[in-house]
DNA sequence: ACACGTATACTCGTAGACGAGTAATCGGAA
DNA sequence: TTCCGATTACTCGTCTACGAGTATACGTGT
């Protein structure tokens, strides 16, 4: 499914649903998106910010309303939301929550060659892992608290679900590390093997190899 | 922290997880990668695929061995891993296990902007993406089980991994739906109100204003 | 034997992402 | 008063990602 977007990135719907709050010029943009914490998950990036908005105006998303040319130099130009620019978030909003699109998150990456290190030494790692993420987690569950005193909760929604994944990332990592760390991960003999002497059992060799039919 | 790598793309990663085995041509790798079930998880893009060999070798992470002209057209450049090669991706292995790093899942975004929508819109697609996700992941655990009788774990970690995070969301997402649903959801009442007139509570409106002071 | 679909093996142009650099303003400290 | 560093507000060039297109070989039904 997931249409192409005229404007694909996602700073551009940070963008768009800025600016439907009133019009802005994009150095304005930026600041309410830091002011909202949205830098926090998304670094903004400068380059980008104003080719987006750029390319949102070339999409008849956005349109130049004024030029403001006032005390300081530059003519900074305002821009507002047009209908279309309105639809578009809409739309883009419905795809996001509606339709789940596989990820493909770092920690998925790594472990998918993780065999590329002793077995000793990816366990240390994920122990490291582990620790930092509790510590980060805990540490954002204390400032979630502090602040939902003052923010409504619908706009921290994202920050509750991001702390869930989290959460569940470190039960997962848990259990793995205990299963490396007493030796009941099956096939740890073989990678540990692996790493010793440079070769795979030979049935495994031949699991590894296929697709090489080719040639 | 999160070290610039000379070559940034993942595919970059893939790449040399599979050159490691034996020398290849790009187009082999490709093979190899989709065998292994990695195309699921990273839809191989061809101009990507050639881009980031070429680049591979240029920073000397891979080095071209020979150039096959067998019975077809083209030269097919065949590559092999440099030490260089080998230490770039435990090194990045490296950092992928142990250092946890900010990620954007899309749902994060799209609940960020979720009141772009009225609360009954929003609740539907969110009660869709659950039912959807609930059916993926039956199916994934089927396959899994079926395939990880020919294949070790050490193999499939990171299918595990990526169950387990979604079967977290599915959990988070079924008592957000709840709540929504059955009305306790703190704001429900402010979210209607603005979606039905248009406008913010003023209490809420001057919080959204906070970064506007500039100007 | 030949036509046609399918798999192989790329190439190239373009749009986009990004970061480092720039330049003006403002508020203090010296 | 002027000098300095921080903040504001952007610009520009490079490097990257990607998708659509191309062209040949291979198999296989007629």
């Amino acid at each position: 499914m997931a249409k192409r977007r005229r404007v694909g990135n996602l700073l551009a719907l940070a963008v768009l649903s800025t600016v439907i709050q009133r019009p802005m010029h994009p150095y304005e943009m930026a600041s309410v998106l830091r002011e909202r914490g949205k830098d926090q998950d998304m670094k903004i990036k400068w380059g980008s910010l104003y080719t987006v908005v750029a390319n949102l105006e070339k999409h008849g998303l956005l349109a130049a309303t004024e030029s403001v040319k006032q005390g300081g130099r530059p003519e900074r130009t305002v821009y507002e939301i047009t209908d279309a620019g309105r639809e578009e978030l809409k739309d883009w909003v419905r795809e996001l929550l509606g339709t789940p699109e596989p990820e493909q998150p770092r920690l998925a990456t790594g472990l998918s060659v993780m065999a590329a290190l002793p077995p000793a030494e990816a366990t240390e790692l994920l122990r490291q892992r582990l620790a930092t993420l509790t510590a980060q987690i805990e540490a954002d569950r204390a400032m979630v608290a502090e602040v939902s005193k003052e923010i409504p909760r619908l706009f921290m929604v994202e920050t509750e679900y991001d702390l869930a994944i989290r959460a569940a990332e470190v039960t997962w990592l848990a259990s793995l590390v205990d299963e490396l760390t007493n030796g009941t991960f099956p096939g740890l003999a073989m990678w540990q093997a692996y790493h010793e002497t440079g070769y795979l059992p030979p049935d495994l060799a031949e699991l590894a190899e296929r697709g090489s039919t080719t040639e």
